[in-house]
RNA sequence: AGCCUCAUAGUGUAAUGGUAACACCACAGAUUUUGAUUCUGUUAUUCAAGGUUCGAGCCCUUGUGAGGCUACCA
């Protein structure tokens, strides 16, 4: 668990900054648009900012959760309460300071105004196609527009108009002017203000004119005196107007913006579009679908936060554009998990065996470690008689030469019980397993096979008469949801469809075999912790499995 | 096409101009009352070509490949 001390490129230039006295502290923001729930993708960003603000407490960093709303057509106040509860639930804490870029808008005007006042911007009252002719293309610059000579006093005018809700939407913006013939495209006299005649989540109809992100981002960090600005590399072509706008406007700092390359995990939808056409299309539950790859979708699917803290760690920031392999993921939610986790027994594919000699031993309880290894977590008692269930494919009629599990006349261990000997079994019509006979060793839990008995295998049992040990989650490949782009049957992120029918199929006997307290879901923590992974179709599961008790780690924080 | 950015095992990330490494994945063995865990081992890496240098993954040039930019989204 030893994480390497190196620093990324951005935190060595923080260290630096800090070093030759360029900033007495460091303050990071992270500033989600509230217009979805936050995934995976955001996690990096989050560790990255709070993670920084962290590192330099001594200094007193901190790091701001800052909404930037400036759209009111995007933007929920679902999404601004969902954002806080999985940042919190992430592990970070912004403390006093939560900020809304709506706030700012008066002085986002008021830099307008500065801008207008200065003649570094006009209102251009050209159609948004117009705009687009004139602003040239990637190897030719863009030609002058009317509103470009307007005087100072006519764009005031103008401005005040738009302000006041004498326009339409669409009839005019106010843009900067900068330079139409750069060969950055964000530099050619950008749009600073647009109309939109809707109301805002948090301002209401006061405004019925709103900032572009290019134009107040930079003046939010500034405002908020945010040291180091960081954002992901689409943002790169953008630097130079924000540094622009640092450099025009009236601002109380100075923040640098620097970029780094955003998540992108195989298997895995990250796109927000196609994340809300998922959810909107009803073809998940929700945002927080367990196979939705949302922070909130991971939780439910027992993902702990630790796990996503350190993944996030350990990938690093760079500015390399890469796909992450989700295993690299996967092996942090099973190392935290296998080490964290308490176990239980689970069976989902029920079939009976029935323990002819039970009544040669009462004994109603055996004892089992919640842990493997770990013996502070002390033992359960599970109660069992003369009647259990075991997993469907723990019993083969004929079993294949590396099966070490239960057969005709073979022995296995009921794992933490005893060990038992198939004696025969039964069928039903369509040749289906209906029950399986077997006959306890007496004086055997908790004992080695007595001399001469060959027992290579422990198995997942659940007492008939009582019920199951646990709540299960499935744990398989099934990060995964149908691609509504796909022409039919695509999956974007599963890497065995069919493995989701077959545990479905599986899932559903088991539900009806079990009362008390038993829900499945198809969640992929806690029923196999590793070897599910290796499922094709066709071929079997792997028989070993691994239930972790759901609720010990889902109420975490 | 113009501009910006990037390029190290299959994946991600390291390496003051001085022996290319760590983690994951994969594979093979050992242990195991979870075919898990744990332990041991194996395979495989600097995009290309020039240049500077005693010495280049690192510096320079050119090329190739990848990503971004022509929203009144962020």
């Amino acid at each position: 668990m030893s994480d390497a001390p190196k620093l990324d490129f951005i935190r060595e230039i923080i260290a630096a900054d800090l070093a030759v006295g360029k900033h007495a502290t460091v303050i990071t923001r992270f500033p989600p648009e509230p217009n979805g729930y936050l995934h995976i993708g955001h996690a990096k960003s989050i560790c990255l900012n709070f993670g920084i603000a962290a590192e330099h407490a001594e200094v007193g960093a901190k790091c701001h959760l800052r909404f930037d709303d400036t759209n009111p057509e995007k933007e929920e106040l679902e999404y601004v309460e969902s954002i806080k509860t999985d940042v919190k639930w992430l592990g970070f804490d912004w403390g006093e300071d939560l900020y809304f870029a709506s706030n700012y808008f008066s002085y986002f005007h008021d830099c307008a105004i500065h801008l207008i006042r200065e003649g570094k911007a006009y209102v251009e009252q050209e159609s948004a196609e117009e705009m687009r002719a004139h602003r040239g293309n990637l190897t030719s610059p863009g030609t002058p527009s009317p509103g470009r000579s307007l005087s100072v006093e006519e764009n005031l005018q103008l401005f005040a108009s738009m302000k006041a809700g004498e326009f339409k939407e669409g009839e005019c913006v106010l843009r900067a002017k900068i330079d139409l013939a750069s060969p950055n495209m964000n530099l050619r006299d950008p749009v600073l203000y647009r109309i939109m005649h809707a109301p805002h989540h948090n301002t209401g109809d006061a405004w019925c004119i709103y900032p572009m992100y290019d134009f107040a981002h930079p003046l939010e960090d500034a405002h908020e005196h945010i040291t180091h600005s960081l954002c992901t590399l689409e943002f790169e072509n953008h630097r130079p107007l924000y540094d622009w706008f640092i450099e025009n406007c009236p601002v109380p700092s100075r923040p640098r913006q620097i970029e780094f390359a955003r998540l992108s995990l195989s298997y895995t939808i990250m796109s927000k579009r196609k994340l809300l056409e998922l959810v909107q299309g009803g073809h998940v539950g929700g945002w927080d679908d367990p196979r939705l790859p949302t922070l909130s979708g991971l939780r439910r699917r027992g993902y702990p936060p630790e796990a996503i803290r350190h993944f996030c760690k350990r990938i690093g920031i760079t500015k390399f554009n890469g796909t992450t392999d989700v295993a690299l993921l996967e092996f942090d939610v099973r190392d935290f998990l296998n080490h964290a986790a308490p176990r239980r027994m689970a069976v989902l594919d029920p079939v009976k065996v029935v323990l002819e000699n039970w009544s040669t031993e009462p004994l109603a309880v055996v004892e089992v470690p919640n842990h493997p290894q770990q013996a502070e977590m002390g033992n359960r008692e599970i109660p069992i008689a003369a009647e259990v269930w075991i997993e469907r494919e723990d019993f083969m009629e004929v079993p294949e030469k590396k099966f070490h599990r239960l057969a005709p006349d073979r022995h296995v261990r009921l794992k933490g019980g005893h060990i038992i000997r198939c004696t025969g079994f039964e069928k039903d019509a369509a040749g289906a397993i209906t029950v399986i006979r077997a006959e306890i060793l007496p004086g055997t839990v908790g004992a080695d096979a007595p001399e001469g008995v060959a027992c290579k295998a422990a198995i997942h049992w659940v007492d008939v008469a009582t019920g199951i040990d646990a709540e299960v989650r499935i744990y398989d490949r099934l990060f995964t949801v149908e691609d509504p782009d796909a022409a039919e049957g695509g999956f974007l992120s599963v890497l065995n469809p069919e493995s989701l029918t077959t545990l479905a199929a599986k899932v559903e006997p088991a539900l009806a075999a079990a009362d008390a307290g038993f829900s499945c879901q198809f969640d992929r923590t806690g029923y196999f912790i590793a070897d599910a992974r290796d499922h094709q179709p066709g071929v079997k599961p792997v028989f070993n499995r691994t239930v972790a008790l759901r609720d010990s780690w889902a109420k975490r924080g």
